[in-house]
RNA sequence: GGUGGGAUGCCCGAGUGGCUAAAGGGGACGGGCUGUAAACCCGUUGGCUAGCGCCUACGUUGGUUCGAAUCCAACUCCCACCA
């Protein structure tokens, strides 16, 4: 993997750059959207390539369990597996840690977990997500962390941040070990609220030594700026040569937010997940596509949108798929919020480059937010 | 023509004397969703009122009863089977 910033802006910490990995280049920042199970909800392969994503997200609890590392192992990785030729990355299942919570039992070993689907009895430690992780196949994997839940006092944050740290320290070595390929591997900041744990933590992580760093515990249930500040605190004292991840983010205005504070790279369900549950994201705000007053709109989404869905059909059509429960309204309302944030990313990017990040900013929220900028 | 069954809120449908403005669905209306156990979850859904509360409601009309969606009578309409 390589990594260079090739522009900074001026008047923040934003900064734009270039992501080489083993299945292609990717252009910071960016949006990756989420594939859990080696698939974007409602979309195919081409899909992605057409709207011009980048890089995905796959998830190693989610495969393990199902199909089986065996199987991706035998399809020749998760790329030949899911016909996507372009860099993916797989998170460890640390997350799982935490939203599936009620099934797990966490100790410094790692965690024993019931799957969720026919609540089997598995073992993940931090070498065994490693050996997991190198099984899928992707272009950059994750530690094994542990994801604090919120809100979380000082030590139980402290105590939560360190097994984190000493996970880290075993998926390096066994990363190290059995290295195969260019996988890169990530480490994560936890510390939940705390400033001093987010810097010790971020500290901890970059003595120990990482081809790229993530920002994780964030988007759990903290407001706002709480989530801001854990943002800044982390960011401020990852090296500047080194990938930054913000794990699980976000909302359009959280995505800004993140990449003001300096990070390049950013996942979420929501695009994916509020598009299947009919709320879609436009320049002028959020639409909810099941409101009444969608249902003789005959114009487009957003006019401004260059997405296929944006250029073909109507609110109207959108409003009626949806309501029909026809399996199409997932599909396009999908394609849409994507690209949406697929566009939001490389005006980012351009804007940049142009060294006008926050007049960008601003000009977006005060479209997105509406006139009030409420 | 005969026999039996039935008519409940926007729709379907439970409810056989008081705890019923009436279960449960659906629909409609609105809200939520941030490293995906999510095509999911939550709220509202007779009228008036800030609220106490009042009014109108279970095919129609009348009756029994302290009290009726629930019991009785007649009527109207629907369904099933038999001729």
């Amino acid at each position: 993997m390589r990594f260079c910033v090739e522009a900074r802006d001026p008047g923040c910490a934003a900064r734009s750059g270039r992501l080489t990995l083993p299945h292609g280049t990717v252009e910071t920042p960016v949006f990756m959207p989420v594939g859990t199970q080696a698939t974007v909800k409602a979309l195919s392969s081409e899909d992605l390539e057409l709207l011009g994503a980048e890089i995905i997200l796959a998830n190693a609890y989610h495969l393990y369990l199902r199909p089986g590392v065996e199987t991706l192992r035998a399809a020749g990785g998760v790329h030949r597996f899911m016909q996507w030729d372009r860099p993916v990355l797989t998170d460890s299942g640390g997350f799982q840690v935490f939203s599936l919570a009620e099934l797990n039992k966490v100790t410094d070993e790692g965690v024993a977990f019931q799957s969720h689907l026919d609540g089997s009895r598995h073992f993940f430690s931090p070498e065994s997500a490693m050996d997991i992780q190198r099984g899928i196949g992707a272009d950059i994997i994750m530690c094994l962390d542990e994801c604090t839940e919120y809100p979380a006092p000082f030590d139980r944050a402290a105590a939560s941040m360190r097994r984190t740290l000493a996970w880290a320290r075993r998926c390096k070595t066994r990363w190290e070990e059995t290295r195969s390929g260019s996988q890169a591997l990530f480490g994560i900041v936890q510390g939940s609220t705390h400033e001093a744990l987010r810097r010790e933590c971020a500290e901890s992580l970059v003595e120990i030594g990482f081809p790229g760093y993530a920002i994780g515990g964030v988007s759990v249930g903290e407001g706002k700026a709480e989530m801001a500040a854990a943002v800044a605190w982390s960011a401020a004292v990852l090296p500047e040569d080194r990938p930054r991840y913000l794990m699980g983010v976000g909302a359009p205005d959280d995505f800004l937010t993140g990449i003001e504070l300096g990070v390049d790279m950013f996942d979420c369900v929501m695009p994916t997940r509020n598009a299947r549950n009919g709320t879609l994201f436009t320049r002028a705000g959020r639409v909810n596509i099941k409101n009444a007053r969608h249902a003789r709109d005959f114009g487009p989404l957003d006019p401004e949108c260059p997405c296929p869905v944006c250029a073909r059909y109507s609110r109207a059509y959108l409003s009626h798929l949806f309501r029909a429960g026809e399996i199409l309204a997932l599909r396009l309302n999908t394609l849409h919020n994507i690209c949406f944030m697929l566009q939001l990313a490389s005006r980012a990017c351009a804007a940049i480059r142009q060294g006008r990040f926050r007049e960008f900013k601003d000009a977006f929220l005060q479209s997105y937010r509406g006139e009030d900028g409420v």
